[in-house]
DNA sequence: AAATATTTTTAGATTTGTCTAAATTTTTAT
DNA sequence: ATAAAAATTTAGACAAATCTAAAAATATTT
């Protein structure tokens, strides 16, 4: 079956709240979609028509089996998209998000397997999150954020929680992007600041908010 | 600019008829496009207010500079997507179009510069059609019909004018890909049907319906 | 458990791209 | 040069995806 993009937006979407809240509403899916709660109200309506999700008026809505598998192919689309701008044509990290966008909504089974098999089946696309294979299925992703580690490991950043130019630009200023290996020094417990130090620059000490914000992966 | 995937899909199919008949009609139009000339004739009026064409009711039209410049990028993006699905997804020369038809309307100019660079600045697409470089400009194109070619002389298949299953079937049965190489042997005044020679299979003869849709590459 | 606030849905409008059928203009043929 | 044919445009309708404003349902507060 074929989707518009709008359906492909929506379900998406759908995907990407579940996964990390369970209960998603019709309000904070018109706010992740920049659109409104009318919008949304009579998008899901027809998605239900479609079976590819559960929804009661006023009760609350899920994906669908079906629903989640378009979603899966959908992402899957996306990450590859994005492995391929960054490693082939060597956009970098933050602009590839947008270009993916676009190219995930060719749903084409041959090209999207053509792609992964040129690429080399990777597993994990520019930011680190993981990618779907044909089945849906996917590797647990390997990341924690920072506030997790403990003192005097070091890790290497692979993801960045939210990508607000705010925290963009917070860590630039910091010199922290997608691949730096950073030793985390101190954690102070008054307020969860941590104290890292990024190679040979001098230590600093970044917020606890921003360090939830800073996917690693931990390194032997 | 950023136009509609339906406003492109009009720029090009203009572009490719002004380029072999130079006098475009409202009805050859909506039947390349597969619409009917009411849709032709709103679109006309829309493309002429954002000055992308000429155009006087009942007059006809042309593109103007600026929509021929547009039409060009397209082409472009059409034919370097067209490329990098032969040469790197490995797709044969028939399954390109489909796809290309979707990917060129993703308009990002660091996006096709991009991928141009990493094909290697191709010159023609995989059926022989030159690619507009990112200024418009294109080599002419090298290929004839085989109707043009004198008898012994060696060619190329590079193109094939026009794509309907009928003609994909007979050249098909007659072993005639592009890339194939063959020889012209004689040319039969009568209905200028031709015998040609496909590698070290016994000749063949072909109609001359046939023979004028065949694009070939004269062979030194 | 009412009253109030919040969330969600409905109602009705708008835009884009399309359609069919009718009207108009241009072209062709007699 | 007029009548008939063909091509083109206009008129009016429709589907998809969106919007705002109002209504309805649910949740929260006192």
């Amino acid at each position: 079956m074929n989707y518009s993009i709008s359906e492909e937006n929506h379900l998406k979407a759908i995907f990407h709240l579940q996964a990390d809240s369970n209960l998603v509403t019709t309000n904070a899916l018109a706010l992740e979609l920049n659109t409104s709660a009318a919008s949304v109200t009579d998008m899901l309506k027809k998605l239900k028509q479609k079976k590819l999700l559960h929804y009661q008026p006023y009760r609350g809505f899920k994906l669908s089996v079906e629903g989640r598998k378009v979603a899966l192919d959908i992402v899957r689309r996306h990450r590859l998209w994005e492995y391929f701008l960054s490693e082939k044509l060597k956009f970098t990290w933050d602009e590839v998000h947008e270009l993916a966008e676009e190219l995930e909504h060719i749903n084409n089974k041959k090209l999207t397997d053509r792609l992964d098999e040129y690429l080399g089946h990777p597993k994990f696309d520019p930011h680190g999150d993981p990618i779907p294979d044909s089945f849906g299925k996917m590797t647990a992703s390997l990341l924690v954020d920072l506030t997790k580690v403990t003192e005097n490991k070091f890790v290497e950043v692979c993801n960045v929680g939210n990508q607000s130019p705010e925290i963009l630009d917070l860590l630039k200023h910091n010199k922290i992007h997608i691949g730096t290996r950073l030793e985390v020094k101190r954690i102070f417990p008054f307020d969860h600041s941590m104290e890292i130090k990024v190679k040979s620059f001098p230590a600093i000490t970044i917020s606890e908010q921003l360090a939830e914000n800073i996917y690693v992966k931990i390194l032997k």
